[in-house]
DNA sequence: GTCTATAAAATGATAGAC
DNA sequence: GTCTATCATTTTATAGAC
């Protein structure tokens, strides 16, 4: 079975230019994004072994069969919630984040805005590492996986340079956003398996100094060169 | 229901001392790894969400009935693949590994057989990933996520010095371990989802750096105190 | 587009023969 | 201790009324 195929058949990707095609009146749309957001809800609560179509649409406000009216499969709902998740992403991408205006501040203001957000925030980080996982698991989904991460390091990456117009500026931007990241994944999940706050504000203390220390190198390097 | 007390239930934790309590003869020991090390692999298969009992007992070649023999329900099966691997990582800890003398040396072959070692076990990393949020949402069984990250904290930290009989030696060990852990994980994760060996590698690169970095500021640090 | 009702398959778990 | 057979639910998914 085509999974890839499967999922172009509901009526998250019904194409617009044929008419009405069955999902896409305000209500349906409307109803659709319910759905989506039921499954998130649903994902935070109670975790992947316990995320059944019935919990998700009692989550929803919306019985079983509305539910596969506009998803043909469980996995396309799922697929449909990474996409969600991404959009947000690409929306808070681009918001405007009030940050210091040297590179090396801003990069330690990041670390620290996303560790109070990490903090009050478990059930939802555990959910999305969990739907990133499932995505590395299903077959024809892998680029969901990768999108989703591109979309954090670019998130992290161009709010290192207040002006990113510079090609060597965004790349340095995106090697530190990738070095963030992983900073940031690898605490979110050891904060909560250990549990011990005043350890992990000391891995914190010591990933801001780890950051401004490679960006202070990437940019010595670049200086270099000019 | 009260899952810590189920779990005491299962032939896995029968007390060797009231005779011969079911599941503590040869044979039964056998069986009852032959079980945890067939769920592990059909974990490593197809991941959580396809992780069946059927599955699992196919995979031990075993039936049904006898994994329930050994195992009062599937969550306390999936409790003991969980300890199975805190064994297997004491096991690992004891062991020598043939590492350079000087302790930032160390750290760095350190970080590049760890890496290696995840490439080459890619379904094997996502999986205790996998099991490792399971347990974070399983109630009263996240002290197994935190006993797990402290295995690793401890095999990554005693591997620094070669002889950690110092208590503050001891005491630096853990905190670079700790940040090694953080950063594999992200590793882990990334490299997974982006499939850019090239951007890896680099990261493994700025990871070695930034540790190397770390130890010397906290060894700097204790020097001053002497 | 949303519902009630139900089908069809899968799942965790048990009874009881050997 | 391991098996065959089976139960009781649960789960995904569909049919068809409104």
């Amino acid at each position: 079975m085509n999974k890839a195929a499967d999922a172009a058949t509901d009526r998250s990707s019904a194409d617009a230019s044929r008419g009405r095609p069955a999902g896409a009146t305000r209500k349906g749309v409307e109803t659709r994004l319910r759905i989506i957001r039921g499954a998130r809800e649903a994902l935070e609560e109670g975790g992947m072994e316990a995320l059944t179509t019935r919990r998700i649409a009692a989550s929803a406000g919306v019985k079983l069969a509305t539910l596969h009216y506009y998803f043909d499969s469980k996995e396309s709902l799922l697929i449909a919630v990474l996409e969600d998740l991404l959009a947000e992403m690409d929306t808070a991408y681009r918001q405007e984040v009030a940050l210091p205006p040297a590179p090396e501040d801003r990069v330690e203001a990041l670390i620290r805005t996303s560790w109070r957000y990490i903090q009050r925030t478990r059930n939802k980080q555990i959910a999305q590492t969990e739907l990133t996982l499932y995505a590395l698991r299903t077959k024809g989904s892998e680029w969901l996986a990768a999108r989703q991460y591109n979309a954090y390091i670019d998130f992290y990456g161009h709010l290192v340079f207040e002006d990113d117009s510079d090609d060597e500026l965004r790349r340095i931007g995106r090697a530190v956003g990738r070095q963030m990241l992983i900073g940031i994944d690898g605490i979110i999940l050891q904060s909560y398996a250990l549990q011990d706050l005043t350890a992990s504000n000391a891995d914190i203390e010591a990933l801001i100094v780890a950051m401004r220390g490679y960006l202070r190198r990437l940019l010595a390097e670049r200086d270099k060169h000019l």
